[in-house]
DNA sequence: GCAATTCATCCGGAAAGTGCACTAAAAAGA
DNA sequence: TCTTTTTAGTGCACTTTCCGGATGAATTGC
């Protein structure tokens, strides 16, 4: 008989276990994968998946997978994240809308609802509708609420590290809210929350265009500018949690008044709205966003100039911070994203305002999970959150 | 008998050796301190403690500390690192000078020596007379050749991540060369190099004005200007290791041209040889910059202008990339750093054009290591590349 | 049917860490 | 002075974790 000894070993197995269900997450992997993936042994691998098993976080699955690169040989036994008791639940909000997913471990969604809300003027009433999805959509999931393990939160604000609270005028029906708590409150499970861009960089790190890049500068363009920054393959946040506010950049001594307060903030120049506003006066048609992103795919001259003027604006941005940063991947992100004009004026302001090397080094890309992204990295959250523990 | 098998435990071993190690390189401590600090079991200690004097990389201290703070008990034995065959060498290349200093592996100097060198255009040949300086400043601490570990050196340009080569025009006599690699040769000593900017960050961080800051932006204003930024409590060195380029952020479209090829570089306007160039007329003495900054000092009404404008002009700039890193703190270092009217410029600077949360997070301040940044980063390099080994 | 190949597990052994008992050395108090 | 208390360090038995080789399993190609 002797006392159970918690320390570093145990921390070491805790660690390799983590290793085994991170990598699980991502989707079902054979116990030769893992062993290549993580670097252990077979045999460390076997026991681990084997406790795993045995505490239900892990499950094996009935298919049976490729023998190692289309040769001979025995096929793998694959092994995935228990999905029954074992979903999370991820919550987009934004600017009008409110969405809501539940997914199974490896990420894939099992449930997904969107709904129109004006989410900027109400906080409480917004929480109160996104609960009410979140338990609409575990009941079309089959699932009870006791199945889910964590819900991860997207709001269109930068949060304050500490408190995870509101802080800024920009949403005023939220100011000084803790959205995490208050969801929390009304669903009691653990919630996880981050601002938009954030969880856009975390979802395409993790399953989109920027996989394996370990310092990229994910820029979302939409209703306001945001950028969430990777770096050494971690978010950044800074000291207090705003990092990323790159909308807020001065472009212009005496441009137009920003919400923030301040005047020539980039954000005044080329959010999505006030492109649309600059655009409209060309057209008969009343204009929106995807009118707009029509019009350019389809080679109309104005609005190309249009775009590519905002990359360029943008680029000019961006160029300071790539300077800075020496990123290896811009990648672009809300409705203007998808814009090819955008991403080539971006490309063009990068090749004249940074430094030679800077610029060869970066590449710029539309992200592959356009308006799905936040929701993607919501879920990534509450996964990622979940297999910490 | 068995094979040797490198795998999960040995890390293990080593990540606790580098531990005790690392401890240890901030001076002597006891067993039981260790303990603590590491939170590892007295005995797991004690055997790390055995192996590493057997192996001559520590040893045990004659004096005794006082027993656990004040009270009574059995006085700790001190174990330190083993500074006979265990020094370091730490090279600070600048523009205009090379600084050599032998310190044990604490940090502490026990040999320095400077001298006036062109260093910008006779790469080979600062090298050999470096290599002489370290030669000499060894002989005077009293060592051989042997006692020494490693070399770190500072130089000021960007090195490129994957082959340590300068790539840059700035330094003409230095292209294409890697000074590591050079100094390797002479020297016969493993040498570690990065740049001023990073290496003064390095320093501050560990022995200076920013202990215990995990992200900062250490702002170099000397011939140049470059960054150094610590994220996370680690450096950042970007994609192809030339992060912090804050001197080639665009302030102007129509500047004056720069030798980086660009116009309108920030580093035109508030590098220390163009802010002497711009206060001369004004002066009938011929001035340098210790001059000016003794000007300063003095309250020269002019000369506050003008520093002040420079400290506005390059806050302006910081103020754009604090909204995107959020830092906790902004140092300054090089030949500027010391100009209380460069610090308040910044300040300034940062109130007006940054995010309101954002500059309140921030502080801003004076390097204390002035300038021997440089070669204290370059010792702390040195240490902590033996100390990870 | 047989070799070749890959996948997974079992077993024995080695490496690392921990608790406990024990000794050592000093201060505090009777 | 002698005992008690407190802290420091070490030896030993034991547990946890990991690894390598042997073994068995499942499939492809001949």
């Amino acid at each position: 008989m002797s006392a159970p000894s918690p320390g570093a070993l145990e921390r070491l197995r805790g660690a390799h276990r983590r290793a085994v269900t991170g990598l699980l997450a991502g989707g079902p992997l054979s116990r030769a994968d893992l062993t290549r993936a993580t670097g252990l042994s077979r045999t460390t691998v076997s026991s681990l998946v084997t406790e795993l098993i045995a505490s239900g976080q892990v499950i094996e699955t009935t298919d049976r997978g490729r023998p190692h690169k289309g040769g001979s040989g025995r096929p793998p036994l694959l092994v995935a994240l228990a999905t029954p008791g074992g979903s999370v639940v991820g919550v987009d909000v934004g600017h009008h809308h409110v969405r809501v997913a539940v997914a199974d471990r490896t990420g894939d969604v099992l449930a997904e609802e969107t709904a129109a809300v004006d989410v900027d003027s109400h906080g409480a009433h917004t929480l109160d509708r996104a609960a009410s999805m979140v338990r609409a959509a575990l009941t079309r999931a089959g699932l009870g609420r006791d199945d889910a393990l964590a819900v991860g939160m997207c709001v269109p604000a930068p949060l304050h590290r500490a408190s995870a609270q509101i802080r800024t005028g920009i949403l005023p029906g939220w100011q000084g809210l803790c959205p995490g708590e208050e969801l929390h409150r009304r669903l009691g499970l653990p919630v996880f929350v981050d601002n938009d861009a954030n969880l856009g960089a975390l979802a395409e790190v993790g399953r989109g265009a920027a996989q394996g890049v370990a310092d990229l500068v994910y820029v979302k363009v939409a209703s306001g500018l945001g950028a969430g920054i990777v770096l050494g393959g971690r978010l950044h946040r800074g000291a207090t949690g705003i990092a990323g506010e790159l909308g807020h950049v001065q472009v212009g001594e005496d441009g137009p008044v920003c919400r923030c307060g301040n005047r020539g903030c980039l954000e005044t120049l080329v959010s999505a709205s006030r492109l649309v506003q600059v655009l409209q006066p060309a057209h008969d048609e009343p204009l929106d966003m995807a009118r707009v992103l029509g019009l350019d795919a389809d080679g109309d001259p104005g609005v190309r100039r249009v775009l590519g003027d905002a990359g360029r604006t943008i680029g000019r941005a961006l160029a300071d911070l790539c300077n800075s940063l020496n990123p290896e991947m811009v990648l672009l992100g809300g409705s203007l994203g998808a814009s090819p004009s955008v991403a080539l004026g971006i490309r063009e302001a990068l090749d004249r305002y940074a430094q030679p090397e800077t610029a060869a080094a970066v590449r710029v890309a539309a992200g592959s999970l356009g308006d799905r992204a936040e929701i993607v990295g919501a879920v990534s959250l509450a996964i990622v959150r979940v297999a910490a523990t």
